[in-house]
RNA sequence: GCGUUAGUAGUUCAACUGGAUAGAAUAUCAGAUUUCGGCUCUGAGGGUUGAGGGUUCGAAUCCUUCCUAACGCACCA
């Protein structure tokens, strides 16, 4: 009964012989779960196995059915449709599988692998506050790898810092000119805020600049370069590549202000890494590993000293890896980086790139790079690319200023958990404390849910009313079923109605619910292999959403605690504890907390 | 121009990777329960899966030609 499907594909592959005189192998027997709106559990599908069979796909459903009601031990009862033989499954194994789900408080994790993997994500810009895209980002990221954990590996979370380049100049430059010394503390924001600011600050009277150089006879190009802001920032760039004293103060400074910005939005978010990696830190190993795939005749040099790599023949393009000038791209820093980490971490087998997917070609062109200069995890890179986040008035553009500010909203949701919770009335009693954590549990809920649950690669509307809706499909729906049948269970307890002994061999029979809900309980393991082979948490949610919705059918047909205290009472207890901790650790693997209360 | 990805009820999303009558949620309408928590449950209407052609027992899914949209095609990140 372990593998029941196991256990039918060889009761049919003995059924067609018998039956048919059919010899078929048990890789051709396809059986499917059966779709929602017909009855079983499972369904064979016959025709692939017309011709061997000789009759009429609904006679042959008919004989088979007949046969495994008579032969074998899990079916009970069956129907045909068209060429579709649905089965139903016996009271005895649906009770086999509850009692092994109760037993061990582990049925549901994969066996642990010796293996590991690393899941890096967020990785923002230290120039920009975190927005909506990036908690889209941050969020798939961080369950990607609670996924991969409850699959068996071990994941490190990481991320990578873009903390040097020509951008967090330009924010430097403009604090120098037009600051006057301000700081966080002095203007009382967040430190990433008061840099991006900056960063603004930068562009918008650099755009002036631009306008007046324009004026005074200067081509649109030679004005972008030769603005002052400009020029200033480009040999702020140089100063910093030459590691001069008062620019690296400077920029040290800088960094820490975002990075305290940063840190207190992860917190507000229940989000950690397990090492963070810069980029400072690792464009030179990247630098060295071109140079030596060079001089191995991997990549090519032109005449002004600039390095390429050719992919034509892979299907790609030409690439550049190094500038003439001898320092380094966004690509150089990247292969660096994938090099340290498999150095720092020996043991992990893949690495996957949590980045939007307007990066898709970067990706095939850093992976490609990477099998050239002969790592062999090269082909274990996967790059986790996600659509982008649309409003409904149009799309985010960072540079014309219309993002959604992460902090923001997170505060707009417990704003509006706030407000729909104490309506509600029912947790007056809780002191302040509870309350906050409780909204705030309800507003995290209700936002990474709804990031979550749409399908990583393609792109997503961002409707904020729907955002906040708490009905139907979202987070607060699941987290206010578990809350019920946790007040089901303080009940039980109350009554000293005990659940946890109890035989259910004496139940006469189950409920069509009762099987639905041991059915699906049953399914979490698979639920989490694919979601992990498929690197995509919006399974996981539709696997708690559909367990909480199956949950409430049941509550709605049948009185669980129901007077009788008998063997069936206990086991409908029982089911309701099994069900909920279910819906912690299904919503756990989506960094979703739930509340006893709400 | 070239490349990549996508297009599914009014709207937001599914569809176990080629299986049935394409499912949910939401909105609308009709009902149930007001007893363990009404943020619940049951039902109805709503579709030529962007369009055409092909492959086969069978196509939203695979191939092909169009149409539409997003993204990419920098010595930017």
């Amino acid at each position: 009964m372990e593998n029941v499907l196991d256990q039918l594909k060889e009761e049919i592959k003995i059924a067609f012989n018998e039956l048919f005189n059919y010899e078929c192998d048990i890789e051709n027997i396809s059986i499917d779960v059966t779709p929602k709106n017909f009855e079983g559990f499972y369904t064979l599908v016959i025709f692939p196995h017309l011709k061997s069979l000789k009759s009429k796909p609904e006679d042959a459903g008919d004989k088979i059915g007949k046969y495994l009601i008579s032969n074998s031990t899990v079916v009970s009862d069956y129907n045909v449709v068209k060429g579709f033989l649905n089965l139903d499954l016996s009271d005895s194994y649906f009770k086999f599988l509850f009692n092994k789900m109760k037993k061990s408080k582990d049925w549901w994790k994969s066996q642990k692998k010796d293996n590991e993997v690393m899941v890096e994500f967020s990785s923002p810009n230290t120039n920009k506050p975190l927005h909506l895209g990036h908690l889209r980002n941050i969020f798939l990221g961080d369950s990607v790898s609670k996924i991969f954990e409850a699959y068996g590996y071990k994941a490190h979370k990481v991320q990578i810092i873009n903390d040097r380049g020509i951008h967090i100049c330009k924010s430097m430059v403009a604090w120098k000119n037009f600051s006057n010394g301000k700081t966080p503390e002095s203007e009382k924001i967040k430190g990433d805020k008061f840099v991006g600011n900056y960063y603004v600050k930068f562009e918008t009277e650099n755009q002036k600049q631009i306008k007046k150089l324009i004026e005074e006879g200067y081509s649109e190009d030679d004005a972008l370069k030769s603005t002052p802001l400009m020029k200033e920032a480009i040999n702020l760039l140089q100063l910093w590549e030459n590691k001069d004293g008062e620019t690296i103060e400077l920029w040290n400074k800088m960094n820490g202000w975002v990075y305290n910005g940063f840190e207190s939005t992860y917190k507000s978010i229940n989000i950690n890494f397990d090492k963070n990696y810069y980029e400072s830190d690792t464009y030179l190993l990247g630098k060295k590993n071109v140079e030596k795939g060079l001089k191995n005749g991997l990549f090519y040099q032109k005449n002004d000293g600039s390095i390429w790599v050719d992919l034509i023949d892979e299907g790609l393009d030409n690439k550049i890896l190094i500038r003439s000038d001898g320092t380094s791209v966004y690509m150089t820093q990247d292969i660096g980086t994938a090099i340290k980490r498999f150095e720092d971490f020996p043991k992990i087998e893949k690495q996957i790139y949590t980045v939007g997917n307007e990066q898709d070609y970067h990706f095939k062109v850093l992976f490609k790079v990477l099998k050239k200069l002969n790592y062999k995890w090269a082909d274990e890179c996967y790059h986790l690319s996600y659509g982008m986040v649309d409003l409904p008035d149009g799309k985010m553009k960072s540079r014309e200023g219309k993002v959604v500010d992460a902090d923001d909203l997170v505060n707009h949701m417990i704003e509006t958990a706030k407000t729909r919770t104490s309506d509600l009335g029912k947790v007056d009693d809780f002191d302040i404390e509870n309350l906050d954590e409780l909204y705030r549990i309800i507003a995290l809920g209700a936002l990474k849910y709804f990031l979550l649950k749409v399908d990583p690669k393609k792109k997503m509307l961002f409707n904020p009313d729907e955002s906040i809706d708490f009905n139907g499909n979202t987070g607060p729906f699941i987290q206010y079923t578990y809350a019920r049948i946790k007040s089901i269970l303080r009940r039980a307890n109350k009554l000293e109605i005990s659940y946890n002994n109890f035989d259910i061999n004496k139940i006469k029979e189950l409920s069509i619910h009762h099987k639905k809900i041991i059915n699906h309980l049953n399914s979490f393991p698979d639920i989490i292999k694919t979601s992990a082979k498929t690197h995509s948490p919006s399974s996981i949610c539709q696997y708690v959403f559909d367990l909480s919705k199956l949950f409430n059918s049941f509550y709605q047909h049948e009185k669980i605690i129901d007077g009788n205290n008998n063997e069936t009472t206990s086991f409908k207890i029982a089911l309701s504890d099994l069900t909920a901790l279910t819906i912690i650790q299904s919503l756990e693997l989506l960094g979703i907390d739930v509340p006893e209360r709400m």
